[in-house]
RNA sequence: GGCAGGGUAGCUCAGCCGGUUAGAGCACGGCACUCAUAAUGCCGGGGUCGCGGGUUCGAGUCCCGCCCCUGCUACCA
């Protein structure tokens, strides 16, 4: 017997230290896609989200709210974990770093780095703005107008073996952000992760799997970083209590990327025997801006651990609001609560992704959005299964009559194979596109047959049943391509053509719906009247 | 500065290794149809393919220079 794929699929944990946005759903919205699209062609897929928890602007959004952080997080994971329900998102799980799992996970992976004598106890060094609450390199500074005694030394360097820990005040530069205040030179005392160690290790693992950085684009960008040079990174923090206790050092805490990353691995059960059901990850599904902590830093980490490393990254990009970057302070804003409201849930998905590049960047604008409403879901998609599936009603009381193939069904499996191309390489705008040329084809198949004149000739019964037929293979085969877009729609349009679920990817070409009861039903996708 | 990607119809974009009159969707105009959410189908107008050189029988498609946009340029998702 052979085996189901299985397939593990992750998304970016998101920081909790605000509500969910459009960037946020931008991410969860083409991962659950990919998910739908894998389950759609039978394998067993685990979808998982959650929330990074820990951290000094957690706790300090805690403080100035009143309540404890772990309050504070409980809040906002409920708010997420709503609206991803709300969303259709298919996560198997949510995986929060605050989790008891998730904590056991960083401690054994950590242990398993020091195995390997990858972690040695350093010097963090750097400028340190009191204001800002956290270190500043030194392109993040400007110089005081008299320039004083410089203080020699680049901005977060490690020196080995260095142990005391102390500070002192800055002169000769500033926070732009808190003038005001004196700048401090700090040094702590850190655990230090050996990443030096691994650039040609990384290096050789983009040569041998150059599918491990997708796109192409991004792969780029982190192959000219690592052959700059990659330096040991403090992996610990003293003096912030909100985090996981470092093992066998309780005065520090695991630093925020290493405790983020290990989601993956606990997730799944790590250190559990059985994590490797689902471990290695096919995708790690994130933004581009995180690129360097997910091909670089956590490879490394696995690679030192001795554990597998994920079979790919696939960095997707970033939204702009009416062609200008989201700022809710100049007012570049849209709340996530209003996209979803104005068309409802599943049209909003479907703007996203298919408006929206999955391999780039890509627009929101309210004037497309209401464009591709209309003329996409309401006119095109949305009328095809409301005249279609009134046909059947009126001229065969509502049966699905047999009827031999036709071009549309020939059109439908040209399009199915440009779908599951597009499908394949992620690239679910084109996926998105691939399919709704069905549609259109499937109108212009009813123009052709002009069904309303077969009725009207007895003669023409069988070429009735057989323009009928023809299109409710289309409309199932349209829920089945658009499920990952569309998924509480696309059931509902399965629903109508008397089918209890889409149709998997393979049923498709051998599918037949005759004797089917249809129900009409209420318009799909109504266009409100303004 | 360096590296990478991009500048093609009003808008969003396709255009493999160079080859007949540069394409699609949306928007716009005309016609047809009536099953349907005044929906659909067909036809059409519209482009100096960023600028200037070069290679070639022939270049959005290759080479050189320039202009503009975007991203990256390592510990703060």
């Amino acid at each position: 017997m052979t085996e189901r794929k299985t397939t593990y699929l992750t998304t970016a944990i998101d920081y909790a230290n605000g509500p969910p946005h459009m960037g946020h759903a931008l991410e969860k919205i083409g991962a659950d896609a990919m998910a739908r699209y894998r389950r759609l062609k039978g394998e067993d897929v685990r979808l998982v989200i959650g929330m990074d928890e820990h951290g000094l602007n957690v706790l300090q959004s805690a403080t100035a709210a009143g309540i404890s952080p772990q309050q504070w997080v409980d809040n906002l994971a409920d708010r997420f974990r709503d609206t991803w329900k709300r969303l259709g998102i298919s996560n198997d799980d949510f995986i929060r770093t605050t989790e008891p799992r998730h904590k056991r996970a960083v401690e054994a992976l950590i242990e398993r780095i020091a195995a390997a004598g990858d972690l040695y106890r350093g010097t963090y060094a750097g400028y340190y703005c009191v204001g800002c609450e956290s270190y500043k390199g030194e392109d993040e500074l400007v110089p005081v107008a008299e320039a004083g005694a410089g203080s020699a030394g680049s901005a977060g360097t490690a020196t080995a073996g260095a142990a005391q820990a102390g500070q002192r005040e800055v002169h000769h530069l500033r926070c732009p952000l808190h003038p005001t205040r004196t700048l401090l030179w700090m040094e702590e005392s850190n655990w230090f992760f050996r990443l030096s160690r691994f650039q040609e290790p990384l290096l050789r693992l983009l040569d041998e799997r150059p599918e491990f950085i997708q796109p192409e684009i991004r792969r780029n960008e982190i192959r000219r970083v690592i052959e700059g040079g990659l330096e040991d990174i403090s992996v610990s923090r003293a003096r912030l209590p909100w985090g996981v206790p470092w093992p066998g050092d309780p005065e520090h805490t695991v630093y925020v990327w290493i405790d983020a990353l290990t989601n993956y691995l606990s997730a799944v059960g790590f250190p559990d025997p059985d994590y490797t059901r689902w471990w290695p990850a096919e995708l790690h599904v994130i933004g581009k801006d995180i690129t360097r902590f997910h091909c670089i830093y956590w490879p490394a980490m696995l690679m030192s651990a001795g554990l597998e490393l994920p079979r790919g990254v696939w960095a997707h990009g970033f939204l702009t609001f009416e062609g200008r970057r989201f700022s809710k302070s100049a007012g570049v804003w849209v709340e996530l609560d209003d996209a979803i409201a104005r068309h409802g849930p599943d049209a909003f998905r479907y703007y996203l992704l298919r408006e929206v590049p999955w391999n780039g960047d890509g627009d929101f604008s309210w004037t497309r959005f209401d464009e591709r409403y209309t003329a996409d879901l309401a006119d095109d998609l949305g009328n095809l299964v409301n005249r279609t599936l009134s046909m059947i009603e009126r001229y065969r009381a509502g049966v699905v009559p047999a009827g031999a193939r036709t071009s549309l069904d020939e059109r439908a499996a040209v399009v199915l194979d440009a779908y599951r191309a597009a499908m394949d390489a992620n690239l679910l705008h084109q996926g998105a596109a691939a399919a709704m040329e069905l549609a259109s084809a499937a109108n212009a198949f009813v123009v052709e047959r002009a069904p309303w004149q077969q009725v009207k000739d007895p003669a023409l019964a069988s070429e009735l049943d057989t323009t009928l037929g023809s299109l409710a293979r289309a409309l199932a085969t349209l829920a089945t391509l658009l499920e990952p877009f569309m998924p509480g729609k696309m059931a509902e349009l399965a629903s109508r053509l008397g089918l209890e679920r889409v149709p998997r990817l393979v049923e498709l070409p051998t599918m037949d719906l005759a004797g089917r009861n249809i129900a009409r039903g209420e318009v799909l996708f109504p266009k409100e009247r303004k």
